[in-house]
DNA sequence: CTGTTAGCGCCTTCAA
DNA sequence: TTGAAGGCGCTAACAG
């Protein structure tokens, strides 16, 4: 007579200790327990499996709901094989030249959110990277995939590494695909198109380009296809004179500007291949008196925002982050679900502000 | 004498389907079975515990080695009560005003890897919130702690339930503090003194200042009071004709600065509690042909590096994201050790460029 | 120094 | 429809 006294003081005093630790949550024995049922009794109404009664199932649910349960993802990760946990990775480092990629970013933990999956950091340095860090990773947290942020060169070995193992991954920006491993980016040879097709309808004929450093060749590959096809399409002779690489810098912008411009005196229009090179351009040919864009319209690339607030507001081309963001998180699903890699480009859309203007001719 | 060899057969068959397979990882039992151990000594050995031999230990540590092994951490998680896991939680939104903050972000993460804790993220929408939705994700994942990122707005409810329950937060740019809750942020009062302390150091002395907007108190109270104290300390009457509020956008900035040299034409210098309210102003007033600085000098507020590359280079209060970073991370650590949560201000840098200039009275 | 046992929270047979 | 038993990978307590 005295067992039963004894086992009810000791829960109470279990149940109060739950309350003021707050870190101690309760689990399905607890709720099993309450209710005089098994645990699997419980686990089955949870998880709104076939098996159980109504009746049970609800007082399961408003027990669980009274008693403030909540289910230790731990756990079931263990028994199911199946995290929910998705991998970020970016490079490690203190970038100056942050690419705007990171715009992306909310975008794409707020779409996994709604498949219930969570979003995990890893970041590795750009340069060093020891063989099989990544797989190791994903191994010790159960990853179910990984989202590769833009930032790592080309053919970093990181990179590689994702074709080889087959783990889910979506990569950014790079040209990596294969059987496990999606790529998505904005299409760069349209956004290129889109920029110069936009000076040569303001009246322009004699277009020079910066573009960016050859390290990172895909990229600059495409917009420099991007400009020869707009110049091609509309009758204008190509002339690699007006080419010239740069780095992506806005000092980089400025020399490279000012060779171009050496070249050939008589160019009425610079497209640069990112924002940056573009306003240094623009702040340094200010200060020599060359006005933009009375006598030199200027075309930038990436959509900065701060470019509206350039004197003049710069005209540029601007990725979708939001759809790049969406489709990314879409992709990882959908590879997770078992289906082949595959690649797909989003259209950016031009913004047109003050830096280039029509011309007579 | 046939056992054996059967048992034999099936672990070859399994090993080949183990590296065929990649995910389906090995544990240390297949570790003990290999090495003809129990599994606990391999246990004590990969982690490091007294009570194993050196030869056993050695003999285990290669076998790991050998066979690829990799720690299950969710497993871990379970028996250890500790998730390793610290939480990041952003404002979901698609703010056009992001803030300098999220550069923050990379020196979090690297940090806390430095102290073998990972970073997950969890997002919330800055208006709507749902009670409890925070201790939820918290003990779903068995967080030991999070960290809040900047953008939610004072007396959001996620900031309030922080302070609720006692789980351990680093809050960052809103005041909040608690027993199990740090602050981290910018000195906002050095900063805005900084940069008036630098204006009046050139020889101005009718500066105008325009605030942030009213719902971001805190921030904006800290920059008024050093925008006062510098007049102060200086010997300069503080004029309220000479302040007014904003709203931190570029147009925003432009209005102000007009209205602000309508009520007094003979300002020398503006102070903006933003760099794009100051961008702002400068490419308006420019239109209206007020030289920059020539006849006004514009001090700006954040280090966006795109500053440099506006025409004037915009001077600005940079906020150390590094040390923030770093520090946020570590005060995350100092709170998960029991420590009381404390506050920290981290010291700004003042950046001179070309938008203020030397003037003679 | 090492092996056995038990259990973290959960789910899934297998019986009843 | 329900309960008991076993196990996911790992560690801790207890024997030996």
């Amino acid at each position: 007579m005295k067992k039963p006294e004894k086992c009810k003081i000791i829960t109470v005093y279990m149940q109060t200790f739950a309350k003021v630790s707050g870190s101690m949550s309760i689990s399905i024995k607890d709720i099993a327990r309450e209710l005089q049922i098994s645990a699997s009794t419980v686990s089955r109404a949870l998880n709104g499996a076939y098996g159980v009664s109504e009746k049970t199932r609800q007082l399961v649910l408003a027990k669980a709901q009274e008693m403030g349960y909540v289910p230790n993802l731990g756990a079931k990760e263990l028994v199911n094989r199946r995290s929910n946990l998705i991998g970020i990775i970016i490079p490690e480092t203190d970038f100056e030249v942050r690419p705007a990629f990171f715009e992306t970013f909310p975008y794409i933990t707020k779409t996994l959110r709604l498949y219930g999956k969570d979003t995990i950091i890893l970041s590795f340095p750009p340069g060093s990277y020891n063989q099989g860090e990544l797989q190791r990773s994903c191994i010790a947290r159960n990853l179910e995939g990984v989202i590769v942020m833009p930032g790592f060169l080309e053919k970093h070995p990181i990179l590689e590494e994702i074709l080889r193992i087959k783990l889910p991954a979506v990569v950014m920006e790079e040209n990596t695909l294969g059987p496990h491993c999606s790529n998505i980016g904005t299409d760069e040879v349209l956004g290129a198109y889109t920029a110069v097709d936009h000076l040569i309808r303001l009246g322009h004929r004699r277009i020079g380009f910066v573009n960016g450093p050859m390290s990172m060749v895909s990229i600059c590959k495409e917009r420099y296809a991007g400009y020869r096809k707009a110049l091609e399409d509309n009758g204008i002779p190509y002339d690699e004179q007006r080419v010239i690489n740069s780095d992506f810098t806005g000092t980089g912008g400025a020399k490279a500007a000012r060779l171009l411009l050496e070249r050939d005196p008589s160019l009425t229009a610079i497209f640069f291949a990112n924002d940056l090179m573009a306003m240094g351009a623009i702040s340094s040919l200010q200060r020599e008196g060359i006005r933009v864009p009375e006598e030199l319209s200027v075309m930038g690339y990436d959509g900065l925002f701060v470019g509206e607030y350039m004197n003049p507001p710069l005209s540029t081309i601007q990725a979708n982050d939001a759809q790049i963001g969406i489709n990314a998180a879409e992709m990882m699903i959908e590879l997770i679900n078992g289906q082949r890699g595959k690649s797909k480009r989003i259209r950016p859309s031009l913004i047109n502000r003050g830096s280039t203007r029509k011309i007579d001719r």
